[in-house]
DNA sequence: TTTGTTAGCGCAACTAAGTTGCAATAATAA
DNA sequence: TTATTATTGCAACTTAGTTGCGCTAACAAA
């Protein structure tokens, strides 16, 4: 489908990746924009941003859905060989540039692959 | 906690991961043996298993969750650096033997990880 | 600028996975 | 054999995400 019109609520959910490259989970921007928008218009503005190549989505443990800008994504598919690492202590889910390397496995046909890592960010380590 | 009575619906759940190594989800196996055990008591129950150290979980894309046999995994902790492949036709899921490097990552402790790759399993890759 | 078309929105109701509280049951120890 | 209490089943709940539908507001065309 694709984004069509630009609507107030494209704007207002594009507003809140501007800020930093962290990932969003859709349960935070339900719950910052509850306000503004709602929840169904989120799912579904949130899924057109994926299609359009603009977000990219992955699924955190517990399959809660996360959301974070793409830089190396189109319209014809989303590069997500890049891992994400979520913080334990304080939740942050982030990129990471470091790419995975996934062993060819013979008689199998790889279409996608996820990691998730998850640990002690930098911040929380120090506080701990 | 871990497990204390050597019940029947313990004896019934071990039963269905005795066949072979494949992992089974939870959704499965409640449809599966929902003649002989309620729902409640196959998510206390795998629960325990995995903290007996005798089944390892995981979560699949949509956050549901799957289960199998350990082989390296203890009451300690498990060692679930091995990575799960789920085929998109079938829905098979199975635990590769393969090890997955995650890269250091300056200023973050790791304390786990994991990948889901998904694909074309050996047998539908010939269907097709 | 006005108007018609229809993509997009909000609402309410739903679905599905997993959890919780509690009374009844059954494994095990005494 | 009996008492203890871990375990079970049930029903009701929670939470993330989805669906159907009538209304609203972008945008195109006049």
């Amino acid at each position: 489908m694709g984004i069509i019109r630009i609507t107030k609520s494209v704007d207002v959910l594009l507003n809140e990746f501007k800020t930093d490259s962290m990932a969003l989970s859709a349960i935070e921007l339900v719950r910052r924009l509850s306000k503004k928008l709602n929840k169904t218009t989120i799912y579904r503005v949130l899924d057109k941003l994926v299609d359009e190549g603009v977000l990219h989505s992955f699924n955190g443990r517990d399959g809660i859905k996360w959301y974070a800008k793409c830089t190396g994504c189109s319209l014809s598919g989303h590069t997500d060989a890049h891992p994400h690492f979520q913080c334990l202590s304080c939740g942050k889910m982030d990129c990471l540039t470091d790419l995975i390397t996934i062993p060819e496995l013979s008689h199998r046909k790889i279409v996608n692959h996820q990691t998730l890592i998850q640990g002690q960010c930098e911040l929380c380590i120090h506080v701990s």
